[in-house]
DNA sequence: AGAGCATTATCTGAATTTAAGATAACTGAA
DNA sequence: TTCAGTTATCTTAAATTCAGATAATGCTCT
């Protein structure tokens, strides 16, 4: 397991994720600030530097308003 | 953001991993071997010692045969 | 083009997490 | 109680993550 990063699903969950903040009308350091992160931490999620956990995920999920288990879907049916 | 172990989410997140892995009828061992893991990284999981990433997740479900986004939504009921 | 501002990316130790591998503790059946 | 199967914990090295700063990039306006 352990090496998560840059896989497919890793990619695809962080374009969706970088869409939702932008669709939200966000910038990262807004959503950082939301978070009480700072921007780097936003940075370094979106640049794939940084694994993503099921909990911030449906934190991510509230704060930008989407639905998470319809973005697992998506996720889910991406080739591992 | 940073520290999810413990939380309320997390906590149910392990608990439907287990449920999960039980269900299967699947040993710590058992579910290590299949992920290319040491029994003591699934103990460290189910004991709310690591966090799991989104990724991680989703081969969980691939692996343990559930349905990643309904136990997405699920999770995301329980008050964070 | 370029000046200025907003936004995102990267860097550097330090602190925190995670892993391997072994061993201990627990559980239940005979 | 003993034994086998299963789960939990320990140790220290390795890998991640962080804070905070700074650098790079991208707009927009003139």
């Amino acid at each position: 397991m352990a090496k998560t990063l840059g896989t497919a699903r890793h990619r695809a969950l962080i374009a969706l994720l970088i869409a939702r903040r932008e669709a939200a009308g966000l910038t990262q350091t807004e959503l950082a600030a939301k978070l009480g992160e700072y921007q780097s931490f936003v940075a370094r999620l979106e640049s794939g530097q940084r694994r993503v956990d099921v909990v911030e995920f449906l934190q991510l999920a509230g704060l930008l308003g989407f639905d998470p288990h319809e973005a697992m879907d998506q996720l889910s049916r991406i080739q591992e």
